[in-house]
RNA sequence: GGGCGUAUAGCUCAGCGGGAGAGCGCUCGCUUCACACGCGAGAGGUCGUUGGUUCAAUCCCAGCUACGCCCACCA
């Protein structure tokens, strides 16, 4: 027995260890099965659930237990990411707490407190997961610090350096001052800042009050200037090239150049140049052989070589200064207000600096070349398409990969140094030491290289690095490549591009052949959530409140074609809370009459038009499923579930069985009883995918003897033969006859309990039979006691109304308002008459009717017919009205 | 500076070259024996703007306006 109410909360749980305890999330390496494989983008291990992950992890879910219920062998590969520098700051920030900073500990010490957090707190969103119902291989979680996949990135490094497709370069890094490492191009995020824009003169060497005017956002930097551009054809300072300026407060003697990067119409013309603390000067100064003066340490104050005065300084501490101190010598020409974008670090958050050091490199262009193309010509799709501009606009431009940290958490760089820095990168440290002694012809003493790699690098091997590679394994050789790869459009640059280079060179073909980019989940008015705004929606209290299931169906709903972001809105989750209750009650309806489901019924034998019509539908139903899912249309496959459980199915399809069950019709109770069980057994299956609790709960009353659970049933297969196209027209009249009833004893205010008689008028033959078989229905939801057929004049105080050609007559007992009626009746007619004259208007049309297909013109032609009967019928109603 | 996206009912959004849709909200009526997290009936839109293509445009194309996002080294 069902109970009366749905305890979401019970349910979840009792069904979710069943499950993860039968091993039915497991995939079946060995079966005959064809393989369905998406990989989870490992989640931080810092990270808790939100409801972004709670999107993307559903649209996962679904798209796994629907290819699951289809009979694929389904593997959805689960992890979590030792996510570097985001991993080491909250251990930083705990140790912090007791007063410690982790060089007082050492690099082994503190690595050890890493991994003792992380087996006491990192992975807590995989708990979370199994709250949302995702259904992926346990067993086979994997992280991106194990030993094999440890293992796989060493081998990947080493076999890249020995490609020359890793090499080491000093050159400017985006140095983050508050980390103490350098970061990617990715990792920097432009801040718009409010700052001012600063003109100095600079003495001309030699020529006594003759300066030029040079213009910055970082005074401070002037200390490390070591020339001043201009424009080769610059007019102004034609004379002036080759000459030297006096740099104020430093006296140093640096060349005015010609250089391209100057823009005359920008400022005064003059840029200065300080090749060691910004990119564009860095390129100036290669090009014409400049000095580069590094004037910060890596706290990223003021160093040895500026004057004394300013060593130690703070940056924005020294801005102040030499404002100051130019401003007495009389330098300062103009200080104005400006606003411009200054780069960060997207975790530290504070303004990065351009540094040079030595740092480990990706040759991004090589590697991005065959990915370019396996995107060009298909092999890996883009869903929506638009994000393959996305990403081919980035990888046509792509910098060299900066992937050295200088952070302590994750994989050490397999580089070892000898006693005269020769750097020998090998797999391990006994082959480096191998390789050392043969160089050397002697025993020495390496050291490792200090620095460890960025996370997204032993994140881009994950689609095979988790299925064990390098070692050959017959997961590898099943299960990659992977079917989809589903997330946010983010991290398309960091992850996704990445793992197309890794995987086409290391694995030959890429990883994964669709690409499916949803949109970002916002709060109800589109706005970013964030915990300062205090808008953050916590999934686990959503499911808490509205269940698990109402929370995945809205993600569903939500997530349309297009990949917009998706506004969360409560009342959304309500409304799909909402259908769950109608659907248990939908099942207790059934339950309390007697329905089950009979493993002998076979649907095509049904022989009632109200059930072949439902089961018509319902295969209808199925085969839009299939197409959804195929497309990535989860709206589409939510809101048709939604319209057809709630409107055919409870609306119509159960109402029809309440006179049939009380024996007032004469259709079997027996036949509909079964059709009702078999229609209900399978939309439990077609929405299991999006709702997998309440439908295991549903089926587990339902579902015979050894049929066990929906999560390994096999997905609806319905053939076109329970297609029926005269029972849905005949059954489509009757809904249409009883809503035409309704709407007039509603607008015509007959209390609700009231019962009518109905008279047909103009009644085909067709039409005759159809409203004598299905009486009872109609008298039941129409609240209509006796049908008759009548082609006279209707008594006064009737009410008409139309269904196809058929007009119905319902005599009110009660003396109608006939000018309410007639209004009515008017208000209808004239809206026809509208439809008649736009469509005689097109028909009249030599043109249309010479250029537009045929049975578009037909359908015209059909349609102009219906309007003028209709407008026919109507008329003579209203005359009959005011007539009588 | 480059690129992308969006503009349709009060709100949130689907849709589509030939008859304007959903959910929520709103109005009216219902203790109808699965469900008030419900049932029934309604009201509500010149589909942002201007032009073009077409027999036909809410839909395709171009411009414009507004909003959002991404990328970018301009002093």
């Amino acid at each position: 027995m069902l109970d009366k109410t749905y305890r979401p909360g019970d349910v979840e749980a009792k069904h979710y260890t069943a499950w993860e305890d039968s091993g039915a999330f497991a995939a079946q390496v060995d079966s005959n099965a064809v393989p369905y494989t998406i990989m989870m983008p490992p989640a931080n291990v810092t990270g808790s659930l939100h409801v972004g992950h709670a999107l993307t992890f559903t649209i996962q879910d679904i798209l796994i237990r629907y290819h699951r219920m289809k009979g694929r062998d389904a593997l959805w590969q689960p992890g979590t990411d030792h996510a570097g520098i985001a991993t080491q700051m909250v251990v930083e920030r705990g140790l912090a707490e007791e007063g410690i900073h982790r060089r007082d500990l050492g690099r082994d010490a503190f690595l050890e407190k890493v991994w003792e957090w992380k087996a006491h707190s990192g992975g807590t969103i995989c708990r979370q997961l199994r709250r949302l119902g995702a259904s992926p291989d346990w067993p086979r979680e994997r992280f991106t610090m194990d030993e094999g996949l440890s293992a796989a990135v060493r081998k990947v490094f080493v076999d890249l350096y020995k490609q020359k497709l890793i090499y080491r370069d000093k050159r400017l890094v985006n140095w983050d001052p508050k980390l103490h490492t350098a970061i990617s191009d990715l990792e920097v995020i432009q801040k718009e800042i409010n700052g001012h824009l600063w003109h100095f003169r600079y003495p001309i060497e030699g020529e006594a009050d003759r300066y030029i005017v040079v213009a910055t956002t970082r005074p401070e930097t002037m200390l490390g200037d070591t020339a001043v551009a201009v424009h080769p054809e610059d007019s102004r300072y034609q004379d002036l090239i080759g000459k030297n300026v006096v740099l104020p407060l430093v006296g140093r003697k640096i060349p005015i150049v010609g250089d391209d990067y100057a823009d005359p119409e920008t400022g005064s013309g003059a840029v200065k140049i300080t090749p060691a603390h910004d990119f564009n000067d860095f390129e100036v100064g290669r090009r014409h052989g400049l000095e580069m003066v590094n004037i910060f340490d890596e706290n990223a104050h003021l160093n040895d070589d500026v004057p004394e005065k300013y060593r130690g300084l703070e940056r924005y501490a020294a801005r102040k200064q030499v404002v100051a101190d130019l401003e007495a010598a009389g330098l300062v020409a103009a200080i104005e207000d400006h606003t411009h974008m200054v780069p960060h670090g997207d975790r530290s958050q504070v303004a990065i600096e351009p540094w040079l050091t030595d740092q480990w490199y990706v040759d991004a262009e090589t590697l991005a070349r065959p990915a370019i193309e396996a995107v060009e010509t298909g092999r890996t799709k883009f869903v929506p398409e638009r994000w393959s501009n996305t990403y081919f606009e980035w990888m046509r431009n792509i910098q060299p990969w900066c992937i050295s940290r200088q952070i302590w958490w994750g994989h050490q760089i397999p580089a070892w140094y000898g006693p005269d820095g020769t750097c020998f990168v090998e797999y391990d440290e006994a082959a480096a030491q191998a390789a050392a002694d043969a160089h050397y012809g002697k025993t020495v003493e390496l050291t490792q290289d200090n620095d460890v790699l960025d996370t997204w690098f032993s994140s881009a091997l994950w689609p095979f690095s988790t299925l064990g590679w390098p070692e050959d394994t017959k997961e590898l050789a099943r299960y990659y490549p992977g079917d989809v790869l589903v997330t946010g459009f983010d991290i398309i640059f960091f992850w996704v591009a990445r793992m197309m280079m890794m995987g086409i060179h290391f694995m030959g073909e890429v990883p994964f052949k669709t690409v499916y980019i949803h949109g970002l989940v916002r709060d109800a008015q589109g706005q970013k959530m964030s915990k300062s705004k205090g808008n953050v929606m916590d999934p686990l209290e959503i499911v808490d409140r509205y269940s698990c299931d109402a929370l995945r169906f809205t993600l569903a709903a939500l997530s349309i074609p297009a990949g917009q972001d998706v506004k969360l809105a409560e009342s959304r989750i309500e409304g799909y809370r909402n259908f769950t209750t109608k659907l248990w009650n939908a099942a207790r309806f059934c339950e309390m009459n007697g329905v089950a489901r009979d493993a002998a019924f076979d649907p095509h034998g049904a022989k009632e038009p109200v059930n072949r019509w439902m089961i018509s539908a319902t295969t209808l139903l199925a085969r839009e499923m299939d197409q959804a899912f195929a497309e990535y249309r989860f709206n589409d496959a939510a809101n048709g579930l939604y319209h057809f459980i709630w409107h055919s199915f409870c609306d119509w399809y159960l109402e029809f069985a309440k006179p049939i069950f009380a024996g007032e019709a004469e259709a079997p109770k027996a036949e509909t009883r079964a059709t009702m069980g078999w229609v209900l057994g399978q939309l439990l299956h077609l929405l299991a995918p999006i709702m997998p609790f309440i439908t295991e709960e549903l089926w587990s009353q339902f579902s015979l003897p050894g049929e066990g659970p929906l999560l390994t049933a096999s997905w609806p297969e319905l053939d076109d033969g329970l297609i029926d196209r005269e029972a849905t027209e005949e059954m489509s009249w009757v809904v249409d006859l009883i809503s035409q009833v309704r709407a007039v004893r509603s607008e015509m205010n007959v209390p609700a309990g009231a019962q009518l008689p109905l008279i047909l008028k103009d009644a085909s033959p067709v039409v005759r039979d159809r409203a004598q078989k299905h009486q009872s229905l109609i008298a039941r939801l129409a609240r209509v006691d006796g049908l008759t057929f009548d082609d006279g004049k209707p008594a006064a105080g009737s009410v008409q109304a139309l269904v196809g050609e058929t007009t119905l007559v319902l005599p009110l007992a009660e003396a109608i308002d006939v000018d309410k009626e007639r209004q009515r009746l008017q208000k209808e007619l004239d809206a026809v008459a509208k439809d008649k004259e736009k469509l005689t208007k097109k028909l009249a049309n030599e043109q249309f009717l010479a250029k537009a297909p045929p049975a578009v013109v037909e359908e015209q032609r059909s349609r102009l017919g219906e309007a003028d009967q209709r407008a026919e019928k109507l008329s003579a109603a209203l005359s009959r009205l005011t007539a009588a």
